[in-house]
Order: C-alpha cells, then structure tokens, then sequence
DNA sequence: CGGCGTTTTGAGAGAGCTCAACATCGGTGG
DNA sequence: CCACCGATGTTGAGCTCTCTCAAAACGCCG
C-alpha cells in the first residue's frame, strides 16, 4: 500500500528544523480538518505521509482547493505572519504530520540563522518548483507538458525523469487524465520524441 | 500603454528592502537577457516595470518558460543560496529592474531581523499564490477555473474580484484564449452564477 | 477622422475528457 | 497451485469544450 520513499527532492533542512519537525508528529483520520479557516493560526505544519487540501468555501458551499499537500512539503507557512488561517485544512487520506507551533518556529529562526537559511532555502526552492508548474499547466499540448516537465525537473543531458509514485499520479500533476498522457506516452515514443524504459522518462538527444 | 499600478498586493517591503531595490534599477530593452543560464549567481532581481521570461533550454534548442515575472515580483531569489542560474532570464518587452547584489542582500538579512522576516513574508506570500494559481489551472472548465479566482483572490463575502490588467491579461493567467474568458464570461452572467460590473467580478449570494 | 488595442461574437476543427472494456501485476486465501 | 481481487496500466469510440481563424463593434488618442 506504501510507497517508501516520497521525499521530494529540496533543499536539506537544518538539523534543528529537522528535530523540531520530528517532535510534533500527530496522526490525522481521513477526512479530519487540520485546522479551521478563521482559527488563530498558532501553528505551522510539516507533511510526513498522506494528503491534505487547503480548500476555501464559498457562500453557496462550493469548495474550491487552494493545494494539495504532498508528502515531504511544509504548508501553512504564513502562520508565521498571519494571526489567523484564511483556509481549511483536510486529511484526504490517514496522514501523519508535524504540527509545528509557530512560535516555537519563530524563536528557533529568530536565534539560529543556519535554520533561518534553510528556512528561506525551503520556500525558494518550493516557490520555484510551483511558477515552474504555473508555466507548465499553461501549454495546451500534453505532449508540450511532458516535455517540459522533464526540461524543468529531468536531471543530466538528457533529462532524465523519474515520477515519484505511479502514472497515474503523474498525470494528475499534469493536469490530465491518466488516459490521455498513456496515450500521449505512448505517441512521443513512437515518434521518437521521447525514450521510455519503464518508468524513467528521457529525451532522445536530438 | 502604459498601466500605472500593477504592483501585486501582498506583504510590505521593509525600507531597507525598498532602499536595496531603489538603489539598483536598470533598463533593459526588448530581447536583453538579463542572465544565462550556467553564469555565476550574484544577483537577485526585482521587477518594477516590464516583464521577464525564466526559460531553459533542451538539446534540441527547444524552450521551456519556467516563469513569467510580472512587475513587483522579485525572481532568481535563489541566487542567494546557489552558485549559478540554472536557466535564462530575457526580457521580453522593455523593463526596468532592480539587479540586487546577492551578496548585499544576504548582510542586509543576516544582520536585519526586519528585512528578513519581511523576505519570509514575501517567499510565503508569493508561495501561497503560486501554489493556489496551480489549482485552479488544474480545474478543467473555464467556469471553474473563474469561480476559482474569486473564491482564492476576491475580497469580501461575495469574492469581489477586479483584475490588475485587461481581460485579455487575466485570460493569460487562467491559462485560456481571451475569446474563451469573454464567451465563458457572459454565459456565467446569463445563468446568473456571476455579477459583473464592467471590470468587477464577483458572485450572487445565492 | 483614422489607427490601434480591447472587447465581443461566429463557425469549424482538434485535443482531451468521459465512458467502457480489457490486460497486467501483486497480494490473499481457499 | 490457482481463483480471486484490487489497483495500475492500456486502448477504443464518441462527445464536449476549448482553441483557432475570422470578422466586426467599441473606446481611446493623436
């Protein structure tokens, strides 16, 4: 049911940061709120393993997903500067977490500047990879989304590609179906306009 | 040609932010690049006026944007923690900006605990945005994708929204034609799921 | 008035979504 | 060992929505 090892790729956290993540970890059922849209927002949290929305609601109810939370991801970082939380937190799946109080956040990067380091490290490195998703949504063409994604986040010459978890997932942070990026996979491979061995995804070199 | 206030909403600078950025204003014309890829990264840059395209490159020569700086908006922040630009940045129609020694910028937030709770507000702030702009490309139907907007950006009970540019410039941010932002518009207004008063949106307290 | 850019509407085509069927693989239990 | 089950992977056919190309109304400014 597992899979291992979720960690995005990032910046390394700090020692400090590290055991103040692995001191407030907190299990949380399916379908439980985190926290609360208006609740004073005392704490900052840390994702282990699972899924959690960040929705907003609407007059009518209509919900509408700020994030979605992935394993290895802080979110409700502006409970640094915020009084209060402006969404609504759900577990989507049982997730275990770090509920990290802000307070104790912000004294341990107010004294220690190699965690205020990575601190700021963390947001830039998370800030990029989200304009550089932004971008990628942009392109009509599945095709033209794989592409990119390997260009941006592919390793070596031939940017080489590795999806974290299935296909299927994948597709979801493509913003298409899992029908249609097998069917565009599969395309590009007979087109020559993308190798596939498994699931490592690569660029021919042209 | 020109629209006066296109600085984004979010956190205050701190004024020594603002001096560091006063301080460094340069122009660049159409096509300029502003830094390549592989080159020593010892600027961060603030964009005041313009825009600026993030791109790399693949074997083949072909483009990938990563991102798209609109005016207020600081890019390349990770010149502060890595040793070179991993992509391209070119200017796409006359800019100014500020080109921010990284080097200045890394003592004015290690000795200013203001400057740099300020720059963690504004990494967050930025953050929260982009990952939100990442859902809502994620929802499939131009309705949603605006329904989206105004629950995510509008202000007040009924989410009223007025974009920064023209409709045509918001049309590129929900990552649609203009002619599908204009066509899905009035269909919204007919079914009654939106008000619109020439450039303010916002929803019917159903 | 005469451009220029935005706004708006029309018609056609293409791409991806939806629904559906089936293959594949790993695990579970009889 | 094999039957069964669920999840992932894969392919097909039709439909819907947006994109594309085109044209015209509108406002603004020289």
């Amino acid at each position: 049911m597992n899979t291992p090892h979720r960690h995005r790729r990032g910046p390394t956290l700090s020692a400090a940061l590290q055991s103040l993540i692995d001191g407030h970890q907190r299990v949380f059922e399916a379908g439980t709120p985190v926290f609360r849209a208006g609740a004073p927002a005392r704490h900052v949290y840390h994702l282990t393993e699972g899924r959690v929305r960040l929705v907003r609601y609407g007059r009518a109810g209509e919900e509408a997903a700020i994030h979605v939370a992935q394993p290895g991801e802080f979110f409700a970082e502006a409970a640094l500067h915020a009084d209060r939380y402006h969404c609504t937190a759900l577990a989507v799946v049982p997730s275990t977490l770090a509920v990290i109080p802000s307070a104790g956040l912000a004294a341990l990067l107010a004294e220690d500047a190699l965690a205020m380091q990575a601190w700021v490290a963390i947001l830039s490195s998370q800030l990029r990879r989200a304009r550089s998703r932004v971008e990628r949504l942009c392109l009509r063409s599945a095709a033209e989304r794989i592409e990119h994604l390997l260009l941006c986040e592919g390793t070596g010459p031939a940017c080489v590609y590795r999806p974290g978890g299935s296909l299927k997932e994948l597709a979801v942070d493509l913003g298409l179906t899992h029908e249609a990026l097998y069917r565009t996979l599969a395309h590009m491979v007979r087109d020559g306009r993308l190798l596939r061995d498994g699931m490592q995804l690569s660029l021919p070199t042209a």
